[in-house]
DNA sequence: CGGCTTTGACCAGCGC
DNA sequence: GCGCTGGTCAAAGCCG
């Protein structure tokens, strides 16, 4: 088995600013020349937040691509779910929550594995068959006290050699080991030794 | 025994 | 108002 390292993460974990003109113009400078054949990025989604044009909400809501090893651009599909406004209100068991919903991000990877390591410790709480998916969706919290951070993680209901991670909230510590990767930092996310 | 997963129940939002 | 759906809770069980 190959242990295989590499991470792209927020440099500074507190600062949830994921529209930055970094992460924006991204995909042409991203490289994935060192990872190996069979684990692919296919894409990334950002949700979007109040102020953008309905022109460009309408238009299934990605933001941007991320390209492959090989440089190109590769099956862009539509966020699984979607927020349009920039905070929402949730209640839960009576308790009203404000959500940054605009610190969502969602990856789709070609894993054979159910849940990638990204660095971080998540605890389950919760399984959900969804409609028109054969696959069921997992629901994790981080375990850091106090870090609010969710994910949720279902495979491709087209192709299920996919599996897409959606990440909301902003970590507010560092993962146990990030090394920065500048250049493409969607978010305080870290992917890092996969077991290929 | 503590931490984690499982899983049924519960709740809110939404469309009809 | 009602039913459907997605998200969360929490008790029970599992495991190291």
């Amino acid at each position: 088995m190959e242990n295989f390292s590499y991470n792209y993460s927020n440099p500074n974990p507190n600062n949830g600013d994921i529209y930055s003109s970094n992460f924006i113009d991204t995909p042409e400078n991203f490289e994935l020349s060192d990872t190996p054949e069979n684990f692919e990025l296919s894409g990334y989604y950002l949700f979007p937040e109040d102020g953008l044009s309905d022109e460009f909400l309408s238009q299934n809501e990605f933001v941007q691509s991320a390209s492959d090893s090989r440089g190109s651009y590769s099956n862009i599909k539509p966020a699984p779910t979607t927020t349009h406004h920039n905070m929402q209100v949730k209640c839960t068991k009576g308790v009203m929550k404000k959500v940054d919903a605009k610190s969502r991000v969602a990856f789709r990877f070609r894993s054979e594995l159910e849940v990638l390591d990204d660095g971080y410790k998540w605890r389950k709480y919760g399984k959900k068959m969804v409609k028109n998916s054969p696959n069921p969706r997992n629901y994790y919290k981080c375990s850091n006290g106090g870090c609010n951070v969710k994910k949720r993680v279902e495979r491709d209901n087209e192709d299920s050699s996919y599996v897409i991670t959606t990440y909301e909230g902003i970590h507010n510590h560092e993962s146990p080991h990030v090394i920065h990767y500048t250049q493409f930092p969607p978010n305080n996310i870290a992917l890092h030794n996969l077991h290929l």
